[in-house]
DNA sequence: CGGACCTTTGAGTATTTTCAAATGCGGTGG
DNA sequence: CCACCGCATTTGAAAATACTCAAAGGTCCG
């Protein structure tokens, strides 16, 4: 890699775009260039359209939009979410750094779910078309996108599993744990974190309301679980906070 | 096709496999060969490996079960669930004739959910290894592949919306109306089908009790919505049946 | 400092669940 | 052929969880 950005920096390659690419990105053992070696690295590289900018609230693709491009996330959070035939949102996911966004456009070329940034965030545009003829040349990408695609047939599993058969705080408490873990596997701290969505969007996201989310916080807060200042969240029991997502049994 | 049959018969191929291929498969318009020439048609059989008879209750793959084949279904039905850590069964789908079984076991390398066929049914084992090998090699099957598993990416958020905003009436008026576009896209009756699972099934796929499911057949039957005997249903108003999907409004 | 917006908390309500009992269906054996 | 048994389903009544509505309290930002 060292050997990689030295040759980048003497062919006078703007640093804008050298911050860009995938080897030297802090997301590349989580997002598709994972297992690739340096070559395949490249040719992935030279496929990817733009690094875009999207500022927080603003809107990266919309239900209905051609599909054109999957989207990796480099930094920040996104909410993707459906809406009913009543208008009536209901938030499928949120997506952090690493994370792929758009696989549920393949199937009919139009983006089924609307991704907003719930910050300040930085995509990579993956052209699809490219990414195809890629994948039929390079079996570890392609091995690894497949990876991608299933971990979120598995995640949506997990969150019917939630929906389907668990009580208010059971979710709250598998909501919680879900997302400490992955900042853990981010290299963050997995008992300090930022939600970086509304408490609205956490009850739209498990089935509940913006209330039952703040009675939820204070429960936890009262029984020594967390510690919470607006949006910033402290666990102070992760081992207890699992617990409760197995079963009720334990939370009164 | 025709032509297909005849070099078949002519080289003695036992009528079994005859029938097993995927070009005389009636599902062959929904399944993985969709779109594909003769050609590669033969190519996708060629690493086809056993059709297996799976009988009614019994289990086609376990949770925790070593991830070798994707399962194309050829005859019957299946119901895939997921357990809690309490033991707590989740059915995250019902899947038919045509589906593909196992697409969330590609991440890990083990199956994330069981599968159990709710009759007797009839199953393609697909070995992953070697279809991705295909894959690579023939544009078409991987487009359709990427289809596949995005369509249950998106299957499975419009689960999650019923689940997550959806009040039980509308959560079951939108089940019906599902299985009802599925067996007209198969080429059955829209509106007169058996159901494969039991009451309790459904409750547990919708996040119900079987109780609210029985209240809600009898409801449904009173207002003239359908009529039922035992498993067997047949929609008398589908038009305000998809209605009710839509919002509470109309359901009183 | 003021205002908009988000969050918290309380009280009453509603939907769905739980528990319990009755009904119906299919299969088996007298 | 009919009675009986097991099992799935239906129905009823009480209970619980989460929602709705309302108001108060905070926080952010100009």
């Amino acid at each position: 890699m060292i050997r990689e950005f030295d040759s980048l920096v003497s062919t006078g390659t703007p640093l804008e775009v050298l911050k860009a690419k995938c080897a030297t990105c802090s997301m590349h053992q989580l997002c598709l260039p994972m297992g690739l070696d340096n070559d395949d690295m490249d040719r992935l590289d030279q496929i990817i359209g733009r690094r875009r900018k999207v500022t927080r609230g603003s809107t990266l693709f919309r239900i209905g939009d051609p599909f054109q491009n999957l989207y990796a996330i480099r930094l920040g959070h996104f909410k993707a979410y459906q809406v009913n035939r009543d208008g009536v949102e209901q938030i499928t996911g949120f997506q952090m750094a690493g994370e792929l966004l758009g696989m549920d456009a393949i199937s009919t070329d139009l983006h089924h779910c609307t991704a907003v940034a719930l910050e300040d965030s930085e995509v990579c545009e993956v052209p699809f078309g490219s990414l195809q003829q890629l994948l039929a040349d390079m079996p570890a990408l392609l091995r690894h996108f497949h990876r991608m695609m299933s971990q979120e047939i598995t995640r949506e599993q997990s969150v019917m599993l939630l929906l389907g058969n668990m009580q208010a705080t059971q979710r709250f408490a598998a909501f919680l744990v879900n997302l400490s873990s992955r900042y853990e596997a981010r290299g963050y701290s997995p008992h300090t974190f930022q939600l970086r969505m509304s408490r609205e969007e956490i009850g739209n996201y498990l089935g509940l309301t913006i209330e039952s989310i703040s009675r939820l916080l204070s429960k936890f807060k009262k029984e020594g679980l967390l510690r919470v200042s607006n949006r910033e969240i402290e666990l102070l029991d992760p081992v207890r906070l699992k617990a409760i997502t197995a079963g009720t049994h334990s939370c009164n």
